[in-house]
DNA sequence: GATAACTTTCAAAATATTTTGAAAATACAA
DNA sequence: TTGTATTTTCAAAATATTTTGAAAGTTATC
């Protein structure tokens, strides 16, 4: 296969991939293109690589850069804005994880912790049901959001290798 | 806060929840419901509770029998499907996680194996930058995929108590 | 096998999300 | 300052997804 063949369908695979984690399809294809482009690209590359148009390319990029995945590039003596991607997989998946824990986990647990206390006698196994769930997914979270906390802080090689072990 | 009160709360925040995830809000909410519910429900409790149309709960009910998370229950003497729920949440992540492991990190790792093959020299800063980057995805979802395995084959407390200690 | 209870299907409608593109805003250079 | 290059915004259009509801299908009961 040629490159510019095999690039094509890692970006659109990409987009694909993203829309099954709430991701749109232009912003995971724009962070593939990034992902595989050696120097940094302007907004006009990319909205010539991957036919779209100006406002999307530039929307979608601050949102890459809120994510902490993208950042700006400037050139000495060019006047365009450049970007460029985090290569390292590693760190992407760390910032990834650590910005979906800020945004959804820890809110999630904040309105259980208030679910939990909904009044009523736990005898009624409505209150019962209710309460037992919403304690479970909460001690599952709380779990998680801690093993999660400490992955960010771990290096690649004490994930890769331990973490392997450890589950064997 | 009242019992009809939290219940409706943890419906719909489960429900925007899911949307975060790719997955559709009546989806979320209906599994969110019968999470709740101490007794298996017919599609009629839930369109009542729920507020949506017979078609949307019984296509939605039928995605999450596919997804493992919900099962009929026939009712001795009764003539209605009843559904309910695995109420264990531990059971319930581990079964989502191998579905989507299936579904997506397996074919996109196929995919990846036949792109990092993509002809072309090294030395073609292009195409360094492509295999570098198919090849780094690859490593870290193989990793990811073996890891996924042994925690669908472990116990909760097993991953509760020797997964925090691994990560302190 | 006729009727009634219930479930499934799916085209059309409603809704939500994404994308466009042109105008406004900003940044730079002369 | 003024002109030009570049970026940003956002209402409207395009597209994608979800939902509806009525008709068709199925299953149990008499």
């Amino acid at each position: 296969m040629k490159l510019t063949e095999a690039r094509q369908q890692f970006i659109s695979s990409w987009g694909a991939f993203g829309t099954h984690w709430g991701i749109n399809r232009t912003m995971a294809q724009i962070h593939a293109l990034l992902l595989v482009s050696p120097d940094p690209l302007t907004q006009d590359d990319m909205m010539e690589e991957l036919n779209v148009s100006r406002g999307n390319v530039n929307m979608n990029i601050r949102e890459l850069i809120n994510w902490g995945l993208v950042e700006r590039v400037l050139l000495p003596g060019e006047r365009k804005e450049y970007f460029s991607a985090e290569k390292d997989i590693w760190k992407v998946v760390k910032q990834i994880v650590k910005e979906r824990k800020k945004r959804e986990l820890e809110p999630m647990l904040g309105l259980l912790d208030k679910l939990e206390e909904v009044e009523g006698d736990k005898r009624d196994k409505n209150v019962k049901a209710f309460v037992d769930t919403v304690s479970g997914i909460k001690k599952l979270g709380k779990h998680a959001d801690r093993t999660l906390d400490l992955m960010i802080k771990a290096e690649e090689n004490w994930f890769v290798s331990n973490m392997v072990k450890l589950f064997k």
